[in-house]
DNA sequence: CCTGCGATTTGCT
DNA sequence: GCAAATCGCAGGC
């Protein structure tokens, strides 16, 4: 494996501006991966936009699917880097993820919210209860469902197509953080992260 | 603007 | 058996 620098960014390690995003880029620290994604590309089967919003799942971390240890459904967080772990929310809403860390460190980024800028018509076609492009992918659910991604990508690489993710084109995004939504356990966690003052992302709305 | 609730399936106890 | 990393709609203010 090449040398991982310790304090590196989505630049240094993804590569030149806009260059697609490789393994190396996901097999570190969960927490600095997150943070990094905002402002990056994600697209799939050639719709997507810039990722505003993210939340770190670390191994030893009670909200995370990974608590319990290898099952079934996490097994894929316990493999290598650079994979999607989707899985399916309240019976109706796959949520995507990007497995991080090494093998073996079990971690994720939940991917919460998009700034559509591909393949918006499409996108809108898939949700018809979206009212502009606003709350198009403002959501994980949401973005799931304008992406066109499903349980059956669970497992796929994330540097090939359909998947396709890209360092950010110019500056990063300020980030802000606050805790994570929709969970109960270990809510203190500040593992939520966010383009500052983004209105795509989802609620409630980062102070 | 906000709050409450039903949908619908799976995974783990 | 039940909680769950959510969403959209209805209803009230």
């Amino acid at each position: 494996l090449p040398t991982i620098p310790k304090k590196g960014t989505a630049r240094e390690v993804g590569g030149p501006a806009g260059a697609r995003l490789g393994v190396d880029f996901f097999g570190r620290s969960v927490h600095d991966v997150a943070r990094e994604l905002i402002g990056c590309r994600l697209c799939f089967g050639g719709v997507g936009g810039t990722i505003v919003e993210t939340e770190a799942y670390e191994r030893e971390d009670p909200a995370s699917h990974s608590f319990v240890g290898i099952t079934e459904r996490t097994k894929v967080m316990f493999g290598p880097p650079g994979r999607a772990y989707v899985y399916l929310s309240y019976g109706i809403h796959s949520l995507l993820n990007f497995v991080c860390e090494p093998k073996g460190d079990a971690a994720a980024v939940l991917i919460r919210a998009l700034e559509p800028t591909t393949g918006v018509e499409q996108m809108r076609a898939r949700r018809p209860a979206a009212r502009s492009a606003l709350d198009l992918c403002s959501g994980p659910g949401k973005l799931t469902e304008a992406l066109g991604v499903t349980l059956a990508d669970n497992a796929s690489r994330l540097d090939r197509d359909p998947f396709l993710l890209l360092g950010p084109q110019g500056d990063p995004p300020a980030v802000v953080t606050s805790p994570r939504v929709g969970i109960t356990k270990a809510v203190e966690k500040p593992w939520r992260f966010s383009a500052r003052g983004s209105r795509y992302v989802s609620k409630p709305r980062p102070a």
